[in-house]
DNA sequence: CGAAGCAATGTATGCGCTTACACTCGCAAG
DNA sequence: CTTGCGAGTGTAAGCGCATACATTGCTTCG
């Protein structure tokens, strides 16, 4: 924490200019190798530190792509965690017997864990680091704007930032928009088959399962997601000329317990529905966790199926049909999509659209398969 | 993507200098409002994003901390994704009839998930940006360095950078190490009690359950967690003048395979220890599939315990004895220990332990809290 | 033996901002 | 009518690096 050394310092301890410490660190080979030697012998000597701002700032890029998106909701209620005094605290171990009640206050985004980790790795193996930038609220477009200042590229999850904030933005940096629908804009798109896949799995239940009856868990009416799987849930039934209700009729939040709550008014009508579709896997499991509390069976009575796939309706009894986003995938082509765009700059938008694969498990499949 | 407007052309803009635009960008207040509004106007009207470079070079910081980690080891031989042509791909959706058999070959890090999105949380709290690397076999040295050079502050996880580098990076920028043990260093840090849980977690087991003959299955020789979970393991025994081996005798690696194949040499024992202490959950799971296999009850023939607390383990059948780490609450401190170290540089070293919560669950209790 | 060419290095400029300091007012106090 | 002062603004000096261009010292070839 003493004055960093800089370029000067670790020319002059070389013996060399500085233009030549800047090469050994950026061009090695273009530097004759007794200097280079003796250049990074000075540097390990100083512990030399290079500046990415200085460097970002002369250089006019800074290797940094950026990972913009929505907060959670649950952010906002976020209570301070005391740090405790200087003197190492205490520790310690609590026993607690984990009945399955107890209620799950854990914050989940199961579904933005994967892409990230699927932009972190796709940012290594690509050379880049990732700035990974949470907007909530009204700070967003100021956190966004600053993000935008210090990368060479953007990536925003679909809803996260408006249409025209997004438009600005790009004629400072490339920007690819994740998980959205493609608009009329330049900006490039990489997106999933959200229409498809819901359509896939709803033909599936009437023709192979000869379901009649569905209903449509929607997550929110602003999600363009949300829409897209509504959009194929209905088109599925149009193509075999069933009808539906022209907006979903019961709507959640995309939380488990929306889920729940949503379940516990089906439970009370007199007749239920064959089955019932969910705009995602949380709300497709708060809707299982009323069918067990109401003695309903799934899939005998119910059939439920989620969207998204994550792990907890892989693990989750029984296991919930749903529709598989590539979610790592979906992060690994968005960077991937970013370094193109950085290498060729005047390549036409691209829109990529990634396939989704609809997982059967015994939440919708008769018990034959278990 | 046109030449991106600078303070200058603002000024211009708005016929004032230069330093009154950056005034009103940092310090609104010290600008008099009509002059403040015209600027305001002028930055909307031209589009203007300010440097990140540029202003962390002048001003000496940056706003941005970093998070390092060690890779995960499947990122070695991980595949290119085809990013398709300039026009639309497919998209499309395959259905697959998801049996419970079928390989997971998803790379899953619950573990250091849940530590960045607290890390992510606390970073929006605090007015930071999140610069997240990973290190990676011998890029790890650089990258790490890289990252030093661009942010303010660098939180660190254990055993990803050695010592010595930590020590001389901490010269440049304030280092905060997560989940490991105290050094002898200056360094601060932010652990979690491994070893009171683990040790908790064994007195339990062999109090209230009258377990005798415990195996412990270790993950890797070289993580401090894994030793101080040992330790735990063997202070319980030792406390109660239990003899154990000097080392562990069972290695895993960390992941459920490693656990299935411990499991699998376990079963093939003419006679079963009365519990098996794994050193994390995942290695716990995959000892619980290989006696699922092998026609071994838990708990009842064999009680298994894990370390770490994650998802899956709640959601299993049975559902996993575990000492849940607060990992997202590891992240969130860590950033804070940053963040007051910033505002403080010379507080003395600060180190932090959070406490861990043993949850006993059905893998490890009488079938009669099931 | 001299000119040309090339490899290696140095010199000097500017990237776009922050900020210490200088400056100009207008106004209250002397 | 000065002087002092503070609010508001402008001037200018870097921040630490990359890089275009200049320079140097060799090698090579005519």
């Amino acid at each position: 924490m003493t004055k960093a050394p800089t370029v000067y310092d670790v020319a002059h301890h070389a013996g060399v200019s500085i233009a030549t410490v800047s090469r050994v660190l950026s061009r090695p080979d273009d530097v004759k190798p007794a200097t280079r030697e003796r250049v990074l012998g000075s540097v390990a000597a100083l512990g030399y530190v290079p500046s990415g701002a200085a460097r970002g700032l002369a250089a006019r890029r800074t290797g940094v792509i950026g990972l913009f998106f929505q907060g959670l909701d649950a952010m906002d209620d976020l209570g301070d965690i005391a740090l405790e005094g200087d003197e190492a605290s205490a520790g310690g171990a609590r026993i607690i017997r984990d009945v399955p009640e107890r209620a799950d206050t854990r914050v989940l985004n199961l579904y933005f864990d994967e892409v990230l980790r699927g932009c972190e790795l796709e940012s290594w193996r690509s050379g880049f680091s990732l700035l990974v930038g949470v907007g909530r609220g009204d700070t967003a477009t100021q956190t966004v704007r600053d993000m935008a200042g210090r990368v060479d590229g953007l990536m925003v999850l679909a809803g996260s930032a408006s249409e025209e904030e997004l438009a600005q933005l790009s004629r400072h940096v490339p920007i690819v928009v994740m998980a959205g629908p493609r608009r009329g804009d330049e900006l490039d798109h990489v997106s999933v088959s959200n229409a498809e896949g819901m359509r896939a799995l709803t033909a599936h239940l009437i023709d192979d399962l000869g379901a009649r009856d569905l209903e449509y868990v929607s997550g929110s009416v602003d999600s363009p997601d949300d829409a897209e799987r509504w959009d194929g849930f209905v088109m599925a039934h149009v193509e075999r000329e069933l009808s539906t209700p022209a907006t979903p009729t019961l709507r959640g939040d995309f939380t488990r317990d929306g889920g729940r709550r949503v379940g516990r008014e089906l439970m009370q009508r007199e007749r239920l529905p064959r089955a019932v579709v969910c705009a995602n896997d949380q709300m497709a499991l708060g809707v299982i966790d009323a069918a067990r509390i109401a003695g309903v069976t799934v899939p005998d009575e119910l059939i439920v199926t989620g969207f998204d796939g994550i792990d907890a309706g892989r693990l989750s009894t029984p296991r919930l049909t749903t529709v598989r986003q590539p979610m790592e995938t979906l992060g690994r082509v968005s960077v991937q999509a970013l370094a193109r765009r950085l290498a060729e700059p005047k390549l036409p938008a691209m829109s990529v659209r990634l396939p989704v694969e609809v997982l059967l498990r015994e939440s919708s499949e008769p018990s034959s398969t278990s």
